[in-house]
DNA sequence: ATTAATGCAAACACTTTGCAATGGA
DNA sequence: TCCATTGCAAAGTGTTTGCATTAAT
């Protein structure tokens, strides 16, 4: 057993169980869908834990923190540099995978300490495309 | 005078104060920023105020708002599909303008509505990277 | 045994909203 | 005049923090 031995903090029911569901989880979960999810089997969890777990894995960089949806914080445990879609309908965040590339200017290299690099895209997903709801009214074209 | 006529609102003063300073304004400004900037020429501006018009001036495309920054909304009068990269240390976002390319594959433009695209980076400034302080204690490797 | 993590509640920061008063069109 | 906009205050949401209790190493 422990998988996690390796992370650099102490492995608790609590830790172990927001590993376990961020293990391969491609949904861009929120620190509160974490915390539900997991109140079923743990129901002593609490939400700050959710919270300063994840970031501790953040700083350990064992996962990345999304900012793309511009209402809460979306966590990504996959921390290899990669893009995202957001649906600005139903908020799905989709990874574009390797298919899309980019090429850093020269100068930025140089000057700049650069950390991560993603495309982010906004728009509509091919569900939310079709209903096309009249809903013009409080779209944000975010980003 | 008004070349604001044709966003389709009401031009206030206050509406007008907040377009004259983001125009050509390269600061990426938080809401914030900007009601305290407007405040010394017009006392009467109010924080909801700033709010309401961006969202007015966003819903009508005159704007960007950028998630960037996880500790608040930052707002662009550029509106053009352009890059973005924010040091973690002084939060200050740089334009990468026309420096960065990218491709977006084939199968996202024919099945979703794409409504904008950016690369955005994370990383330290020139300024940030000297200084390179101990404060990896509290760095959020964001995105 | 020691030190770090938990859970609760309170505090925080940013953003939105209800509503009466005001002022553009 | 009439309807949209303002400004204030209160409410709403997501996130962080202080602290006593608990548990991992």
């Amino acid at each position: 057993m422990h998988k996690y031995k390796d992370i650099g903090f102490a492995l608790t029911p609590q830790r172990i169980a927001i590993l376990e569901y961020l293990d391969g989880n491609k949904g861009h979960p929120s620190a509160d869908e974490i915390y539900k999810a997991i109140l079923g089997t743990l129901p002593t969890m609490s939400l700050a834990t959710v919270y300063t777990t994840l970031a501790a894995l953040n700083k350990r960089g064992k996962l990345r923190m999304l900012t793309i949806d511009p209402e809460k914080r979306r966590y990504d445990p996959d921390i290899a540099d990669h893009s995202h879609m957001i649906c600005i309908s139903c908020k799905r965040i989709i990874d574009l995978d390797g298919d899309a590339h980019y090429a850093l200017p020269e100068a930025l290299v140089k000057d700049f300490s650069v950390l991560t690099c993603s495309i982010e895209l906004t728009g509509l997903c091919p569900n939310c495309k079709q209903q096309e709801r009249a809903s013009t009214e409080e779209d944000q074209y975010v980003r």
